[in-house]
Parts: C-alpha cells; structure tokens; sequence
DNA sequence: TTGGGTACTAACAAATAAGTAAGTACGTAT
DNA sequence: ATACGTACTTACTTATTTGTTAGTACCCAA
C-alpha cells in the first residue's frame, strides 16, 4: 500500500537509516501506539477486547492495524489461545518494555509542559 | 486548515490532554522536527539557510512550516537582525533545550535497536 | 436453526502530512 | 536598469494516515 520510491517514503527512510531518533519514532509514533504501549506497559497481559475497552474512540481497524504493526516491529506478542469464541492476548517483549524510561520520560515532560491545560 | 471537529482531530486533542506521551509527540513528532531540534541541540544557533543545507532532501516549504510550528511551540526561538539580505537564526528556547535527555534516550534506542541494518 | 461471543477483515471515504514549482521582497552591487 | 542573495510565500498535487460501515469465522447453547 505504501510507495516505495515516493519522495516522500524516500526521505522517511533515509532519516530512519541516519538517525535513531527517526527510527524510534516511525515505531511508536502515530496517533494510538504509545496508549497500547502504556497500557501493556502497566497491565502484563491484555486481551484484544480489553485493549479496545480501555482506548476510547479507536476503532477496530485501527486497532487492529497497529498491534499488527507493533508485532511485526518486535514490540509486542500476540498470544492466541485456540477457543471459541476465540481469545488472544497481547503483551510486550523484551524490547517493548525497554521502551519504558523513554515513555515515562515523554509523559512526564508531555505533563509538566501544560499544566491541566 | 485543520478540522476542529474531525473524528480524527478530536481523538488527537483528547488524548494529548490526557497522556503526555501523546502531548509530547505531537510537538516533536512528524518527519522533520527532530532532525531541526537535533542540529540546534548540537550547534547552538543557525541560519536558515544552514538548517536548509543541513537537512538534505528537505523543501523549503517544509523547513519554514515546521520551524513555524516549532516557534509557535515554543521549543524555537526566531531571530532576525534587519538587514539586507536578510539574515535569520534559529535556537532552542530553555524548554527546547529540556527536550535534551528524551532525544538521545531515543536516539540510542534507534541505534542499538537496528544496528548498521 | 437461530443467535451469541470474540477477534478479526475488506472496501471505501475523509482528513492530514508531505512534496513541487514558481514566485515575492528588498537593499546592494554591477 | 538589471541581477543577486536570503528568507520566505502561495497555489497546487501526491502520499499516507485515520475513520466508517458492514461483514466473516467458529463452535456452542437454546
């Protein structure tokens, strides 16, 4: 669905191969990932319906779309039971959770910067 | 330009005032504010044109509307000596500066996550 | 045989971000 | 009078992300 050879997509991998800033954003950036992040972050285990309780206003395909991508960049495991109705589990791998400090990091200053504003 | 009322919109303004991580990162997110803050973290101050000639394959366009959305911020400062040509610089502000710490935990993370690959 | 619960999928539409190309302004130098 | 250097601006196109709606699959239980 991308276009490998847009400007655009150009410039975005030519910043994530130079810079490891860039890299680390194109993983968690966007508008749901770092809610997915934290929420396994504090809660170990989550099921796919849990996930979806716990973020007000995403939809399916969104989240869907990005634990999909969280999987294949190596933050997350998918963990399925076979059962019916079914029942899969989301947590992060070891690389997830190194994540942490950065998060806490980012929250913290994303809340000392505007206070209740 | 923006929708005050989109569905997408007021997802982002919901949850940027109610996680910082999402408030963070909707001040440095995006393809090139990073590399802008990173350079000025490292070089104190620069003219535009030295940002332009540091940032390659960025078009002007996107340099001056990210430099404005940084101002507007408050990471950036904008000073311009009244002189012919004209000559402008860019420099973090103390809390551009306060980004410090954040970006190079990102930065390694990016780094050690793929390296050379 | 109809409906329920759970985790998805697919086709499409809207919104936003990024890029392209061509200009503007204004003193100064030629 | 023309051209130059610097920092922008404008109008427009393309790319990418996000959201909407309506399904699917599976076994079980009534």
């Amino acid at each position: 669905m991308r276009k490998e050879n847009s400007t655009n997509s150009i410039n975005e991998k030519h910043l994530n191969q130079n810079c490891g800033i860039s890299a680390t954003l194109s993983l968690i950036g966007g508008r749901w990932k770092i809610n997915i992040l934290s929420y396994l972050l504090n809660e170990d285990r989550l099921r796919y319906s849990a996930l979806r309780a716990r973020l007000e206003g995403i939809s399916e395909r969104m989240l869907i779309s990005k634990l999909k991508e969280l999987e294949q960049d190596g933050l997350v495991n998918r963990i399925v039971y076979p059962q019916v109705p079914p029942k899969v589990e989301y947590e992060l791998t070891e690389l997830g959770h190194s994540l942490r400090e950065i998060l806490e990091l980012m929250d913290e200053w994303g809340e000392q910067k505007e206070p209740s504003h």
